[in-house]
DNA sequence: AGCGATTGTCTCTTACAAGAGACGTGTGTA
DNA sequence: TACACACGTCTCTTGTAAGAGACAATCGCT
């Protein structure tokens, strides 16, 4: 470790899984984990230390890195012996965004929607079963309430959450959450129905709004982008402080709902 | 194959390579050749369209197609057994975006550049050896002259090939090339000596210009952007008609190496 | 200088993933 | 109805890549 900085936010996705033993790993999934723990760090990590960070062993990180840094999915960062995300990334993902009508329409729309309203405004999508923050746009607040894209966030602490689950049933919806993540980051807990009653509501009315869930002081607007009749691909969200009066709050949910229509019709 | 079309565009470095065999090939790099192949043909592909243009086993394919999908790298696109890139991608590359300063102001530069003079204006950048666009902003004449960016084209076909080769000595100039990358596309064949001159004369005027090189209707401006005294990390460069007049040609060219030169400050 | 920790490379073994191929199903067409 | 061809899944074998560990070189500390 370079600095004193304990590795923080350790995917523990990416680690245990359910691990037999200390069996043998494949090739393609620990470089999977890799470019997870890279994104996790959101910076350039040297080789040791990702061997350490993954449990896995010296000689076959230094071998798999190579290998990545060779076809450009990692680059050697600046100092020497610290490898970052390359450039053969950069260009798939442009490539990904290019061929998604969806996500790129919608990046535009948040970003609209952020510049008018002066709120944070966010496009979301469900990620291997998981909330995913797919673009971010802070607002103009003096304080601003930004989360990191790609963040992965347990289903029942968001607004949109509910609405992504809109589509399944029940069994579907008890497949998608663990008791986890039904424990809010303040420690309360809540209840698998009130949940599902929640998710029932949403898709009824078409948008969902929750106060004070992953923090105090927050208050989130969300609304449906449909890919099919029925089918909730994406969400757009605002993000505004809990003591936001009815009056304003009401304003920005309809102009909310009226721009994840727009982006709906595809 | 679904449709009729042959798929175009089989990056030799794919399938071949040293083949010692029909000996057993890494799950890594058939993984690597996936991303690779979806890139060069810009599309969603049927996973057995996928195992016939690598040239890889039906079964190994699905298998690593199912893991990649897993991981989030590829995605089923909507109709059903056709796969393109996932959102993982997307967001890996935003994260090196975010992480690399250069290139998140070069984009700016050059949609800045391209909307001012309304010529057509790239970022190019070597990527293990090869140029490559980065970004491209595409201009505002009637006819564009547009290239699809993560396109790798041989150093000595373009102005900022010359540029990008302004650090090395001889014999690391030689090592770039192949002889095949000094055939132009119109059959031409440029002598490695007068591509070396090239080179030297760029790094002491600190441009370069070339005329009908890649087609006979373009000229092309490049400046280079360092990262340190010496060292070109990047190059920005104008695509314009070749008869656009000296005068012009010098308003731009200036304008291009400011800009560039901005963007070195780093 | 003396010590411990880290870095990058190399060798050798064996656990296991890549691959061949069979199977059942679905789809288009003659 | 029969045929040819794709798709998706499964089983079994064996060639090989993952991993343990040794090594020299370098770094940072006292």
């Amino acid at each position: 470790m370079q600095d004193g900085e304990t590795l923080t936010g350790w995917p523990s996705e990416v680690a245990d899984e359910e691990r037999p033993a200390g069996s043998r790993e494949k090739g393609l999934n620990r470089a999977l984990n890799i470019l997870e723990f890279l994104h996790a760090n959101q910076r350039a990590i040297g080789i040791g230390d990702l061997a350490k960070g993954l449990n896995a062993p010296r000689s076959t990180t230094y071998t798999l890195v190579r290998e990545l840094v060779e076809a450009g999915l990692l680059e050697m960062a600046g100092d020497g012996n610290r490898v970052y995300f390359g450039k053969k990334l950069y260009l798939y993902g442009m490539a990904y965004m290019r061929g998604n009508d969806l996500l790129r329409r919608g990046r535009q729309e948040v970003d609209t929607l952020s510049r008018e309203t002066g709120e944070t405004s966010e496009l979301c999508m469900l990620q291997s079963g998981r909330y995913m923050i797919v673009h971010s746009s802070p607002g103009t607040r003096p304080f601003r309430i930004s989360s990191a894209t790609g963040l992965q966030i347990p289903l029942p602490w968001t607004a949109s959450g509910r609405l992504l689950l809109a589509g399944l049933d029940r069994a579907g919806i008890e497949a998608m959450v663990t008791q986890d993540d039904l424990v809010l980051p303040d420690g309360r807990k809540l209840e698998l129905d009130d949940f599902i009653d929640d998710i029932a509501r949403a898709r009824v009315t078409g948008y969902c709004v929750t106060s004070g869930l992953v923090d105090a002081y927050t208050k989130c607007l969300a609304a449906p982008v449909f890919s099919a009749p029925g089918k909730v691909e994406a969400t757009m969200c605002l993000v505004v402080p809990i003591d936001t009066s009815e009056e304003r709050t009401g304003e920005l949910l309809a102009l909310l709902r009226e721009r994840a229509a727009r982006l709906s019709i595809s």
